[in-house]
DNA sequence: CCAAAAGTGTTATATTTACACCCATGC
DNA sequence: GCATGGGTGTAAATATAACACTTTTGG
């Protein structure tokens, strides 16, 4: 090693150490999808000047740990979650963007279902609570810019993925899938089309059972197949609504 | 406030200022398209253990500046290009990717010119090189993971996007753009279909002027025109490649 | 028998693909 | 005159969009 390389690492190793270190935490925002809306599930915010405001579950990010690592324990610890669908949305980095200092942040999205698991009633006691997208005006600190942008992010990639599968239960109907569709892209979809091209992709499993306790012709319902899905992914097909 | 709640925040001031800081660092994948191929500019690493293998560009992000003006401020302290496309791509933040401590990284690609300026021949003596993208088979740290990574998605927003041209000279043939996309996305493009789609598009200016010393007949020069595509944006319209 | 949602096909339109020859220029 | 890329149109196949009625169930 040259003695110029020698200095340069001597440097590096100054400044990761010291002067150029900042915090760094996650940011989750945690979409579900209940009552023919989509929302996302904020927390009070106990921290001036944003103490009447919600913000999004968020938390510094260890130094063991990855920034998503972080933000699958930010799931876990808040609301009990394992294993749910999580993306990387983008950093945000915006100096002044925390009162107490210099905090980056990384946004993260998931897809929850809301209707499965204790979530609903065991968390509301925590000062959690699920808020309807399209009545939020706004959020602590930047969490409001945050939750658009990983919103429209998530509704690029609905389109592109099977993922809204995540927001409903494990039996769903045809029409509460197109209803899911409807809510997330805010808009309106062909009854007829929409069956013919959901059932056409050959990655829902009819399971053989039906609506209960409706007052109206009960429905078939159907289950999506991820295996399937992958099998035909490589062979090059692709999901697009 | 209540003192539960200013207990909260000198907890997470502690965590901040102490605690939980990492550096932070971003690392630009530049992309140029010369001599039908597509090119990463890299430079030579002199840091144990990668003496022998090629980086990203890259800096740690100070404290009064947000990563995307670290991103640009590399941009322009490296190659001396301002104002370039510069798109982020992802956080990387593998525990143990770097070798002098924990260092979590933010990368963005951006799209250049090859050709315009001086920075084929300004930049070779300060170590950096271009190599083409499919023939690089490792980089120094994480960033042969974070080229692919970004490649896969300017991939995808070259499609999506009229951003292609930011690899191309101001006036263009037809013809090069075919390539650019053929080279780029590694696959071949019918000229008809290729010349109704993108003159179907209107989003050309047709400049009048047609290609210089060339030993066949010359192509007409075409140039992106953003104002026309903005407009049309805003109505609705979508690139689609 | 009424209300409510389930379920089902056809036609028109737009988009995408495949494909082959003559033209203009420099050497 | 020949090599090189420039430039052009049509037909078939596929995908998308629009649209209305009968069926089944619970109450």
């Amino acid at each position: 090693m040259t003695s110029n390389a020698q200095q340069n690492i001597n440097v590096w190793l100054t400044q990761i150490n010291t002067d150029f270190k900042s915090a760094v935490s996650v940011d989750c925002v945690i979409f579900g999808y209940d009552d023919n809306a989509l929302k996302v599930l904020v927390s009070d915010c106990d921290m001036p000047p944003f103490e009447h405001q919600c913000s999004l579950l968020g938390d510094l990010v260890h130094s063991d740990e990855t920034t998503e690592q972080a933000a699958s324990r930010v799931l876990l610890t808040k609301t009990g979650f394992e294993n749910v669908f999580l993306e990387q949305v983008q950093v945000f980095s915006g100096i002044n963007r925390h009162p107490l200092g210099r905090v980056i942040t990384v946004a993260y999205y998931s897809l929850i279902k809301i209707t499965d698991d204790h979530l609903t009633h065991i968390h509301t006691h925590k000062g959690l609570k699920w808020l309807e997208v399209n009545k939020i005006s706004s959020l602590a600190f930047d969490h409001y810019e945050i939750m658009h942008s990983s919103l429209r992010k998530m509704q690029k990639e609905i389109r592109e993925q099977p993922i809204g599968f995540h927001l409903l239960p494990q039996k769903f109907s045809l029409l509460q899938l197109q209803r899911l569709y409807e809510v997330v892209l805010n808009i309106e979809l062909d009854k007829r089309n929409f069956r013919r091209k959901l059932k056409g992709l050959g990655i829902l499993n009819d399971i053989g059972e039906i609506e209960e306790l409706v007052s109206h012709r009960p429905a078939r319902l159907y289950a999506f197949d991820q295996s399937v899905y992958d099998k035909k992914k490589k062979t090059g097909f692709s999901f697009d609504l």
